[in-house]
DNA sequence: CCCACAA
């Protein structure tokens, strides 16, 4: 038996030791020794004399060390939890200490946050005597804080650089005549064992160089099959209406083509502002020096520091600037004119009933452009990349051809118990999974195919389950798929249609290769589909190797000039920021706003509550069950201010969002054209409000050319008019007036 | 630096 393992009957009391008690009971008298200069408690007991106690060593008078009598209830007679002290053990164990626990689920703990203004904390004061804290030491850089323990990765010692001294086996080369267990290949064969199966070693099995067997269809050979033609548009004559076919050898080289976003190259339209350019400026000498400039005062907000850090770096290298807004080349596309498309049905393009009425049923009576540009090809099989605006239909443009498309070649094959999926849409948040999988999920019920979500914060059990009886759509995050994958229980072999969501994003650093390593699982030769609104040559790391001569489509005169959001930049004073946005989110309407931390987007919550609105936040910080319980209580109104970080950004749809603000402004193009996309969307008219402080209004000026916006900059203090006029609701007639 | 993405 363990030794840890209670015996049956309960445990004996800790402080019970029969053993103990039978020593006790020969007597306590010490013994023979008879020295004289012994104290008298120390010699033999003379003629008569009591035997001495010796108190140190008597048995204190337990009341668990003798039987219990009739009635009496001992509190060891219960089992001893595990994780609480028992009563008594008070003085030995540190002062309980609310900080020095890891935060329970959901619970916010002000240490997470910076102090406010005047706020007093505990920590503030010195320790008491004998008080533990876990604070009191300094912070080391490289270690998470205590309490974060779920936030960080599980700690591999194989991982990490071997301590000074650490000796560890796998980093030397076995001593002669080491047996080291994993490694057979090194040392001779043992008596009887059979010799190491090497792959590289063996032929590889061919079925051409056997016979046929009986009945076996000869092999298919690529190269002995005839030839086929290519179908080519340019080989019949054009059908009525048809536009000439986009000939690729009559475009000028590259190197010609004005680059996306490069302004210069063409005349100034009517009102725009003239193009900043950089050798115009004065000369950095010129300016004031770094020195010259008044001392900055730092509080604790650490978001300040670091903003302001940045905002006043004097110079901004090239690479840093990369960093900052990589501007990808857009890609060529076939840009669809609305107007085109704008009778087809979904019947027209080939959807059967059943997914039409569903589609119906989402609010998708007809094809948005997006939708019926891209539907022939995907249905055809071919590889599509797709760029449609922000709310233009992008879930249903590939979701609605993918059911289809599944349906079709699932025709007449009987749902098998246990069968691989055959689908994969992959998106870079849970949220917007879930949201996918809403759409998707009402399409493939309707032809009787499944869906399952496939992301991490929850527990695997529930989604093992699912794939253990059989899906035909798997919609998740690339996280928890790769680690299903890895585990063997979810096998990828059978995916023919892979979906990308928000594909440039999944193109950025830390998404890229576990989403290439995904695909690679993926059946060879699967058709790739790839969406974004901001769709640039930042895929080319995922076409290259995966795509085979994609489609490219967008809907032409979808710019922001064309849109239903109107952009404002407010430049503030740092101090009175705050005060602002407290009055900006104090409307009717439904207010989302992002931080560009997730701390801040917490604070700025706790903010609001405390002006008297009702806030919520949304932020990688919190456990899954609260994101999807904020985002729901805000798409249902219950909360009409939304503070998130950029996990929501991207894809998240909520009804009648109609101010976005940005309580910090984003680092990129992109993340501004997503995160302004939350408002203004399937026409509606939406208001973007973006607060900077003075010293980022070049940047911010620079940012939105890239992003082909208009936004008037105004100075604003707390108490301006100004705020009134944002905080009313936006109709599409404020827009044109 | 930050934000996402697995435990």
């Amino acid at each position: 038996m363990p030794k840890n393992k209670k015996p049956a009957g309960g445990r004996p009391a800790q402080n019970f030791d029969p053993r103990y008690a039978k020593k006790r009971a020969g007597g306590p008298f010490r013994g023979n020794d008879s020295r004289s200069d012994r104290p008298a408690f120390e010699r033999p007991a003379r003629d008569g004399e009591r035997p001495r106690y010796d108190r140190t060593e008597r048995p204190r008078f337990e009341r668990d060390a003798r039987p219990a009598r009739d009635g009496e209830r001992r509190s060891f007679d219960r089992p001893q939890r595990d994780d609480r002290p028992r009563f008594g053990d008070r003085t030995d164990r540190p002062r309980f200490d609310r900080d020095a626990r890891p935060a329970r689920d959901g619970e916010r703990r002000s240490v997470d946050r910076p102090a406010r203004d005047g706020e007093r904390r505990s920590f503030d004061r010195p320790a008491r005597d004998g008080e533990r804290r876990s604070f009191d030491r300094p912070q080391r850089e490289d270690r998470p804080r205590f309490g974060d323990r779920a936030e960080r990765p599980r700690f591999d010692r194989a991982d990490r650089p071997a301590r000074d001294g650490e000796r560890r086996s796998f980093d030397r080369p076995a001593r002669e005549g080491e047996r080291r267990s994993f490694d057979r290949a090194d040392r001779p064969a043992r008596d009887g064992e059979r010799p190491r199966y090497d792959r590289a070693e063996r032929p590889r099995f061919d079925r051409a160089d056997r016979p046929a067997r009986d009945g076996e269809r000869p092999r298919f050979d690529r190269a002995d099959r005839a030839e086929r033609p290519r179908f080519d548009r340019a080989d019949r004559p054009a059908r009525d209406g048809e536009r000439p076919r986009f000939d690729r050898a009559d475009r000028p080289q590259r190197e010609e083509r004005p680059r996306f976003g490069d302004r210069a190259d063409r005349p100034a339209r009517d009102g725009e502002r003239p193009r900043f350019d950089r050798a115009d400026r004065p000369a950095r000498d010129d300016r004031p020096q770094r020195e010259e400039r008044p001392a900055r005062s730092f509080n604790n907000d650490g978001e300040r520091k670091w903003a302001e850090r940045r905002e006043e770096r004097p110079v901004r290298t090239k690479a840093h600037e990369d960093r900052i807004d990589v501007v990808h080349e857009r890609l060529e596309a076939q840009a669809v004119q609305a107007d085109e498309v704008s009778d087809v049905t979904f019947g027209d393009l080939g959807f059967g009933d059943n997914i039409v009425r569903a589609l119906a049923g989402l609010g998708a009576e007809k094809p948005f452009p997006i939708q019926a540009s891209t539907a022939p090809s995907i249905l055809e099989g071919r590889d599509v990349l797709a760029r449609g605006r922000t709310g233009s239909g992008k879930t249903i443009a590939f979701g609605a051809p993918l059911v289809e498309r599944i349906l079709r070649s699932k025709a007449g094959v009987k749902r098998e118990f246990g069968r691989a999926p055959v689908a994969l849409i992959m998106a870079p948040t849970r949220e917007l999974a879930l949201q996918i999988d809403r759409t998707v999920q009402t399409i493939a019920r309707s032809v009787g195919l499944f869906t399952t979500q496939i992301y991490g914060g929850v527990p695997q059990a529930r989604q093992v389950g699912a794939l253990k009886k059989g899906v035909d759509i798997v919609i998740g995050t690339p996280g928890r798929i790769g680690d299903l994958a890895k585990q063997g229980k979810l096998d990828l072999s059978k995916i023919v249609v892979s979906v990308l969501d928000e594909a440039d994003h999944m193109c950025e650093l830390g998404f890229l290769e576990p989403v290439q390593e995904i695909l690679r699982q993926t059946a060879d030769g699967g058709q790739k589909l790839l969406f974004s609104a901001t769709l640039d040559r930042e895929v080319a790391a995922l076409v290259d190797e995966f795509l085979v001569d994609p489609q490219v489509y967008e809907v032409a005169g979808e710019t922001q000039e064309t849109g239903t959001i109107e952009h404002r930049v407010l430049v503030v004073e740092h101090r009175e920021k705050a005060g602002i946005l407290d009055t900006l989110v104090d409307r009717e309407g439904k207010t989302l706003v992002f931080t560009r931390t997730r701390a801040y987007a917490e604070m700025l919550a706790e903010q609001f509550e405390e002006a008297g609105i009702d806030a919520i936040s949304l932020h990688g910080d919190l456990n899954q069950q609260k994101r999807t319980r904020n985002i729901e209580r805000f798409s249902k109104g219950r909360a009409r201010v939304l503070v998130a970080t950029d996990v929501a950004a991207r894809g998240i749809h909520v009804d009648d969002v109609d101010l976005v603000i940005q309580a910090d402004a984003p680092d990129e193009y992109k993340t501004y054209l997503h995160r302004a996309g939350r408002t203004g969307r399937a026409g509606n008219a939406g208001r973007v409000v973006t607060l900077i402080p003075r010293q980022r209004r070049r940047r911010m000026t620079e940012m939105l050319e890239r992003a082909e916006i208009e936004a008037p900059f105004d100075d604003v203090r707390a108490g301006d008019d100004i705020l009134d006029e944002l905080t009313g609701g936006m109709t599409l007639a404020d827009l044109t007036a």
